[in-house]
DNA sequence: ATAGAATATTCATATATTCGAATACAATGT
DNA sequence: ACATTGTATTCGAATATATGAATATTCTAT
């Protein structure tokens, strides 16, 4: 019971973990860490269609990272947990130092630096 | 071009964040933050198949979240960058506070609380 | 050279995901 | 009531992913 309640968790994270696994959704989360917006604006910020950002913005909601009001004829999202951002700004920055270590690597190819 | 690179950057974020989306990985991941271990024993922990871990544990050399080092017969995994670890944990914090919140609020239809 | 232990890969299949197209729904102003 | 604006949903097709089964590879010891 233990062991299972763990197992439960990693799967529940891994669906959150899902959740960031796409880029525009990744855009999305960056949009709306910003400021709350109405879908429009995001559909205008990101250059996509308004079906795809609505699908987004749905499983998003669907796993409690976004949440809604309505204003109007909009509809404003914003972000449940701000710590999301965090998580994903952790991943960037490991990125960064991928490629940059990357970049360091082939640069003596080019120019030949000293360290 | 600067939009370019900007999506690049998300599409690799976004294929980072993949390699967390599943549990087992993310399993192997905190079994791997305690210390390198070799195949063995991450099948031995986790309880599954040798080829299942073995092709997770390929997924994330490919993405050179871990590495690897011969050591006689045995590949002794470890971690390339513990801060993925730091991403999973906030997602687990994230996770956990939402459980709790609906926990909570399930609360007052089994016993009352005061706040 | 060969056997055995540890690990990796290939293949096929079941399942999941993404996206565009079309359409539906909701709120507001007239 | 109706048109308009803003948003959501459904559906189908293409693509991606996870997994078990079978098999291959690598290293060590003999």
């Amino acid at each position: 019971m233990e062991r299972e309640r763990e197992e439960q968790l990693y799967r529940l994270q891994a669906e959150l973990c899902q959740v960031l696994a796409e880029p525009t959704r990744l855009k999305l989360l960056s949009l709306l860490g910003e400021r709350p917006r109405p879908v429009k604006e995001l559909v205008e910020a990101t250059g996509q269609r308004q079906a795809k950002i609505s699908q987004h913005l749905a499983i998003m909601r669907q796993r409690n990272i976004v949440r809604t009001v309505r204003v109007g004829t909009e509809v404003h999202y914003s972000l449940t947990d701000p710590r999301i951002l965090e998580a994903c700004h952790i991943t960037r920055e490991v990125l960064l130092q991928q490629l940059t270590k990357q970049a360091s690597l082939a640069a003596p190819l080019v120019h030949t630096e000293r360290v």
